[in-house]
DNA sequence: TTGAAAGCGCTAACAA
DNA sequence: TTGTTAGCGCTTTCAA
């Protein structure tokens, strides 16, 4: 069986010690050695199609060039395009990426915590984070880097990147008010997640420079169910609402329903925002405006920043890193009736 | 520094020689040891927090508890939910894996499928292959097992988890037969793609039964705006069609603009199926029907598939497994106008 | 500049 | 049943 070459393969083909072999095999050591020899190791590698066991390697020098990601559930549409430019950014910096999936569960999420460590990850991302997880907050006194994406927790010192949700929110109710709204209700996802309340936060500030009245119905989960039932509550109480802002584009659905079932029409009764831009969104009837994230963007800056990190970076150099969300303006919207 | 334990801390604690704590610790060695001693060690271990390195243990044994998923495009709908069965899966056994994306690249797909051996997989789970990908080919004689998912290659013995894309197809020729038509047009994804052949082969066969004559475009990608030219052109030749057939989802959405485009309404005018399913088509104007492809199962299948093969199964008992797949009729099809 | 030797932490073959 | 020994493939001191 032709086992694959190790180095004692090369440095004997090559005339040399193994540890010489090394040497001029590690591209950050020029001058560690003559240029001839490191041309006669370098040939004999190529010869025999020779690859370091990046194993070994690890069993040695401590880094095993695996990075943990943990998601909540890869099935929510937000997920994929963040995991995309997380995956193809490490495997450009030559880094795999382990996927873990928590299902939304916490015990899960520590679990998976543990075990992506005991792997031996380098580094992790963390898209899971609720604002109380402790195994999360845990990540911030470890010893392997640990960078979060969109989701942030409370009281931990954690690099953070994510969409600057606080822009888009505003941006999508000075959008109705422009249109002459001022009933204009606000739809949350659970308390737990620090994108509810960054979002909430900002819809706030924006009714009330706007001097209009925030109403604001809290959402159990981020799924079309809680959008339908919040709304049907909401157009229970009060029939002068002229517009909904969906904590994101899943519970819009639901509002599309129960606006569908009280007989309603969207916008010409109401008009819809939804948060996150998620795929076909733009092929629903009416076309959903939404606050667009950089999904991809995100996950990629939250992979070289992680990068940085592992390079020995500062460590407070970049917590928090917003990137740039825009209101996209579809068909969802009109000018009050 | 509190260096974390090895295994010699531990058996130093309970009094043994490393080898002994090693073998204590094995649960598949049961009676390979005392019970009291067993108990010894198994004590020290807990109480210094001993935790086996993954890497070592790799080292020496050649099996690194990974599993390389190799994938087209996380971003493409259908993908999420077979990855999310494969990574359940594998972790509920044990495994870890190790996500690569190519892009639809076909030297990315060498280039990761190497790198993912290099890192020691034990074994890989396929979704990239083309019909002539060389790369992939070489995995049937290759030393690590490997499964394909809903994409097979041509002339090789690798065992294959997928829908049942023929009688998904045929359903849906027979649905529309029943409602009246006969001229029914297929649009099909790109050629060098097994799902293609299946599928079109399928709706030659159901349309050959039915006494219907087929009526076939070709696109060159599985893409809305694939669906979208063909049925453009379509339309120009022929103005006797009243149903079309996409080769999936996406070319359906294509399908929908091409429709409004030339000023025909679905289903009224003409009917619309798509294939898989993917995430809120029961949602678009009109709701689409399509056949529903079981993507979760068929991830968790193959992760099964694979597993079998690690633990010495037989290689020829499973190839090509088909899970059953089912038309869900919705609001694009109706009755021959 | 190169060779020699040790060792990362673990497991498996062999011996006692 | 347990201890001993060797070695997975690599890197990195230390000497020459």
């Amino acid at each position: 069986v032709p086992r694959r070459p190790t180095l004692r393969d090369v440095a004997e083909r090559a005339g040399v010690h193994p540890g010489t072999a090394s040497r001029a095999l590690d591209p950050a050591l020029p001058g560690r050695v003559t240029e001839v020899t490191a041309r006669r190791v370098r040939e004999a590698a190529r010869e025999l199609g020779y690859a370091p066991d990046p194993i070994a390697r690890t069993l040695r020098t401590r880094r095993s060039g695996l990075i943990g990601v943990l998601i909540p559930d890869l099935m929510n549409p937000v997920l994929p395009p963040i995991v995309r430019g997380i995956e193809e950014t490490l495997w450009d910096a030559g880094r795999a990426v382990v996927l873990a999936d928590t299902d939304n569960d916490a015990a899960r999420e520590s679990t998976l915590l543990a075990e992506l460590q005991a792997r031996r990850c380098e580094g992790l991302i963390v898209a899971t984070a609720t604002r109380t997880s402790e195994a999360v907050r845990a990540l911030a006194g470890g010893d392997v880097p640990a960078v979060l994406v969109t989701r942030d927790v409370d009281d931990a010192d954690l690099p953070l990147v994510a969409g600057d949700d606080a822009a888009g929110v505003m941006a999508a109710v000075d959008h109705l008010t422009g249109l002459g709204h001022d009933r204009i209700a606000y739809l949350t996802g659970p308390l737990e997640l620090s994108t509810t309340i960054v979002r909430l936060q900002a819809y706030l500030e924006a009714m009330s420079s706007s001097g209009a009245e925030p109403l604001v119905r809290h959402g159990e989960a981020f799924t079309a169910a809680a959008g339908r039932r919040l709304t049907a509550e909401l157009l229970d109480d009060r029939d002068d609402v002229t517009a909904i802002l969906a904590g994101n584009d899943l519970m819009a659905l639901g509002v599309y329903e129960a606006l569908a079932e009280a007989g309603l029409r969207c916008p010409a009764d109401v008009s819809v925002v939804g948060h996150n831009d998620m795929p076909f969104v733009a092929r629903l009837q009416p076309p959903l405006t939404t606050v667009a994230i950089p999904q991809r963007e995100i996950g990629g800056a939250a992979a070289r920043a992680l990068l940085r990190r592992l390079d020995g970076g500062a460590a407070d150099a970049d917590l928090r890193r917003l990137l740039p969300t825009r209101l996209v303006v579809r068909g969802s919207t009109m000018r009050r009736p």
